[in-house]
DNA sequence: CGAGCGATTGATCGCCATCAAAGTGGGTGG
DNA sequence: CCACCCACTTTGATGGCGATCAATCGCTCG
């Protein structure tokens, strides 16, 4: 449905407030030129947040949604006894606060110190009232985020240790490629504890799952937080059992 | 976010083709007047599906969306060697086809005897293009669904087998009370494959786990497709461990 | 250099999968 | 109407993958 009205508008004046941004093209904001762009910007503000912060808790009333503009978020939800599952990671031109409920279901935290830029709930609507493109770009973003996680509900409830680890290590590897980023070589800002409350294990597999690979010659751990993938078709077969 | 612009229309006329359809309130076109609901319709068809009948196959063209009228679907992917995982089940007044991409990324099919009512992509667009109401409302949708989904990586990534069949039959029940059924009566349309598919677990797991509930008097198992749910507030403690 | 936390490696355990067999029930044809 | 059939479900016995418990490693920072 990639139709020609959901264009990315490409330039902005240099002297813009987004100007620079280097996720627009990817986030919600893309398809807003020059003026829309300015306009929507002054009805929200940049927030910081370090490593560690909360951004809202599971509970909290939704007033506000988001577009990550640098860092990682984690978005989780915890059982009574402590157990935690990880929904999702947030990456840079991601969107944040989705929900149509008064309230968030879950816990979004930042993974690295990180930057959104903020809107109210009620701001935002009227935007979204106003430009009906930029509704239609959210809808796109959401159908797309929904057809992520029942993908992830796939690696949950029927993949392996290896083959969650794997398919993990790919989708991250993609989405550097898709950063322009080289495609082999893997970042990974959360902490083992943070994959393993992903993958639905516990942080020892997850670091035996990475040696084996290692041992296997398939990747190679280039630090705790980067992975150089070194035979990407071995591992996609792996990745789906 | 439920503002007064997203109010149903309730009184249909007599005669009207959508006159009599069970679940209008709770289905996308709840929120279309008489004229324009008969519109709508019109630009749509009536398709009927046999049990186990495939609406889509996973990788087909995506080219028409649907809101399920009566019937059970199922929304599930195979994994190369046959392990399979179900994403969802589709009951009446639930919207199929959310994905914004070319391709349907999950097969559905009829779990009982089935009857949709379908529209063509391209129309179905135009007439968002032209129903801002409708667009915000199939957003609020699919947002639910993917807080919905988002629960369920709770379920699979973290709770035991029990919690799982436990919050399974308490998701049903939710259902049933919402569609005006007995609250403790559940229907389980689905066999008990589909049951171990959606859960993550095996045929077997399941049948053991609802046999232990029963020992514990907290179910009765009042046919193989359907519970009765004997003890709510102890079946909700099971549920979230 | 030492403290402390996250990551890795090792040894053992337990939940759920797997393998196997018996039970149940709905539909069909004699 | 009943007997059979076949698919689905249930129950039983055993096994394996990943969890758990435990110890060590190694990096970062004071």
């Amino acid at each position: 449905m990639a139709t020609a009205t959901l264009d990315l508008k490409p330039d902005l004046d240099t002297g813009h407030p987004c100007f620079g941004c280097t996720v627009r093209e990817i986030s919600l904001c893309g398809i807003l030129d020059n003026e829309e762009l300015r306009a929507y910007k002054q009805t929200g503000a940049t927030v910081r947040y370090d490593a560690g912060a909360t951004i809202f808790f599971e509970g909290d009333p939704a007033d506000s949604v988001y577009t990550l503009t640098s860092g990682t978020l984690r978005l989780s939800k915890l059982l009574p006894d402590g157990r935690r599952q990880i929904a999702g990671f947030i990456f840079p031109g991601n969107f944040l606060g989705i929900t149509m409920e008064d309230e968030h279901a879950f816990t979004a935290e930042a993974i690295t110190a990180s930057e959104l830029c903020r809107f109210s709930r009620p701001k935002f609507e009227t935007y979204l009232d106003e430009h009906p493109l930029m509704e239609r770009r959210l809808y796109a973003l959401v159908a797309h985020e929904l057809a992520a996680t029942r993908q992830q509900l796939v690696l949950l409830g029927r993949k392996t240790a290896t083959e969650r680890v794997v398919s993990f290590l790919l989708m991250l590897g993609s989405r550097c490629r898709m950063d322009g980023g080289l495609a082999d070589e893997v970042h990974l800002p959360m902490s083992r504890s943070d994959i393993a409350d992903y993958l639905g294990l516990r942080i020892e597999t997850v670091s035996r799952e990475l040696s084996a690979l290692k041992a296997a010659r398939l990747i190679q751990l280039t630090g705790t937080h980067s992975v150089r993938l070194l035979e990407k078709a071995r591992l996609e077969a792996l990745a789906e059992g």
